[in-house]
DNA sequence: ACTATTTCCTAAAACCATTTACTAAATTAT
DNA sequence: ATAATTTAGTAAATGGTTTTAGGAAATAGT
């Protein structure tokens, strides 16, 4: 068995000190020779010393990680978001640990509990089975920093959201003007705050404009999205959908094809969030387009930010959303 | 900020010394009176002492830890894959660590760097764009275990494949069943070696049979699929295609579709991969169906093993895959 | 020529938990 | 009564890094 490198073994092979290496290493060189320096970097490439972790962070006391929780890395928005955090954690030299909850309470806890175990300097929770409960139990107690993504309930921690109220006017108003009247919504029966706050919006739209709306409750998935369709056909005179999210429109694209119903001809179709994918199917999606990897950044730049700054008052970044108009709603046709 | 309670601070409390304290909570406390065992208990629970991760890993060397990389989360494939190692992780007390390189070779071997720093027990590998080089200057210089996912060319290491060979053959067998006789095959230009295999097989059938095949060469994403419909309908006669997987499948699908050329009508489509998406898509996706989250559970079965038991000899685990006929192919008609 | 300041470098402490190798006292065996 | 064993405990070494405090040699200042 090759014992690994130490900080050691590349001082010896230096002809010098630890502390010269460390010093050199973590950019504090500049007290050196540049000929030791060059010695000393040189060797590290060439003998592939990697510090440890767990001996650099016993004594930095910082574990230079956070802990991310998505309910689901298979759903596109929370790759995408993903990518986002990824590549500002890597800019700061942190790692994310990703877990997916499966929208499993149980299991939520679980993972924080083991991230916290790992003292991650935070958390990014894009997860809400019990987010409150989490928060006051696991996270305060232990000191660690956390940052909710769209969920703006908890009085401390930071948030990143996107203006959920007028996306959902925005959906509302596009399908107003195409000259909709009936229109069916289909939403989870359990709503986090931000879907609530984009609901509300889309409601009070069609409301003001005396607009008809049916809503149909299925869970947020592509089969969610499929079987809800049954529910659909039941009604009459509807015209347009809004799907709270572009997952369950992909699934309700499948549920009108099975029944020979056209998009955008019977069914205008609007979703949500912006993923690729509905860019691909055809008729391409109109969505309301979130910012998702703009939305991964932002939130590992504040909890990084707050990490070094713990005073600092609780944010609230705030991102735009965009309707996009493509190809799956129409104007209506008496 | 209040200072973390250490195992020195409860022997002090406890009135003993750490190495007593550390035998105890570690189950190690039967050479203790139980009196002093209950004391030390009780106060481990009263002064919210944890264990330092760092400084226990420091000392055992072990951080329970798997890291996992793969080219892309957002691809599904690897999303489902992800779903099955955190299940296995999870029932090891591992955590798995997951980190996605976007086929970046640089990208890959800072990850790598700093798994390893993290003293991971084993990497899974699903993303081969520098396999054999970081394995040798980095994996085995610092004694990591690894296991390649659908990739069996490095002489140590455990592997989880699928028999991409007959997955080939199966999918053009069933082509060729249908009545095909001119197939358009679209690929990557860069292929790991289990596509090489799985392109083979199918070459090799379509050879056996007299069927004549077109190389379309693209990324294997969405976008890449898309794009080679350009080529394909410059092509005279063909009138199947095989994608080497599904996602590229889901770009045809389009692709087509703005041609107003029809699947299965005007071209047969099999893709490989078995994502969800596949049945969600109109006509619902025909294709070689690997059993993703199977391979995921596999794996980590597999590494976890060896970690416990570095010695026994290199493991290869093949996993059966099938075809799933749905609605993209059919008879030709002459 | 003598002191003051850089320049370049190092020894040793600190971080916290685990483990090894022991000791002293109490109990049991002969 | 003495030797052997068991019980209950601890001191000290260990792991790999960063940081503090300082030292010797070279250069600059007067």
């Amino acid at each position: 068995m090759v014992r690994k490198v130490t900080i050691n073994d590349l001082a010896q092979a230096a002809g010098t000190s630890v502390t010269t290496v460390s010093q050199i290493l973590n950019g504090k060189g500049d007290r050196f020779s540049s000929d030791t320096r060059k010695r000393v970097l040189n060797l590290k490439v060439e003998m592939n010393y990697v510090p440890d972790f767990n001996a650099r962070n016993l004594i930095m006391k910082s574990a230079q990680t956070i802990g991310v929780l998505v309910p689901n890395v298979g759903n596109p928005f929370f790759s995408e978001l993903i990518k986002g955090i990824q590549a500002i954690a890597r800019e700061n030299q942190f790692i994310p640990i990703i877990f997916s909850s499966n929208h499993d309470a149980e299991l939520e806890k679980y993972y924080i509990e083991k991230l916290v175990e790992r003292s991650v300097s935070g958390l990014i929770i894009a997860s809400s089975a019990s987010t409150s409960e989490v928060i006051d139990e696991i996270l305060k107690p232990n000191n660690i920093q956390y940052l909710l993504i769209d969920e703006n309930t908890v009085e401390t921690g930071d948030t990143v959201e996107t203006d959920d109220y007028y996306g959902g006017q925005l959906a509302a108003q596009h399908l107003i003007d195409l000259g909709h009247q009936k229109i069916a919504m289909m939403i989870s029966d359990d709503l986090t705050n931000n879907l609530r706050r984009r609901l509300e919006g889309f409601k009070d739209s069609c409301l003001k404009n005396k607009t008809e709306i049916f809503q149909i409750e299925a869970p947020m998935t592509k089969k969610g999205g499929y079987e809800a369709v049954a529910d659909l056909v039941n009604l009459s005179g509807v015209t347009a959908i809004f799907t709270i999210n572009d997952e369950m429109a992909v699934g309700v694209y499948r549920g009108l094809w099975e029944r020979n119903l056209k998009i955008p001809e019977d069914f205008s179709l609007i979703g949500y969030d912006g993923i690729e994918w509905g860019e691909y199917i055809s008729p391409k999606l109109t969505t309301i387009k979130q910012p998702i990897v703009e939305m991964g950044k932002k939130s590992a730049e504040v909890l990084l930010n707050r990490i070094n700054n713990p005073k600092v008052k609780k944010q609230t970044v705030n991102l735009p959303v965009e309707l996009v108009v493509r190809e799956s709603t129409q104007r209506i046709r008496k």
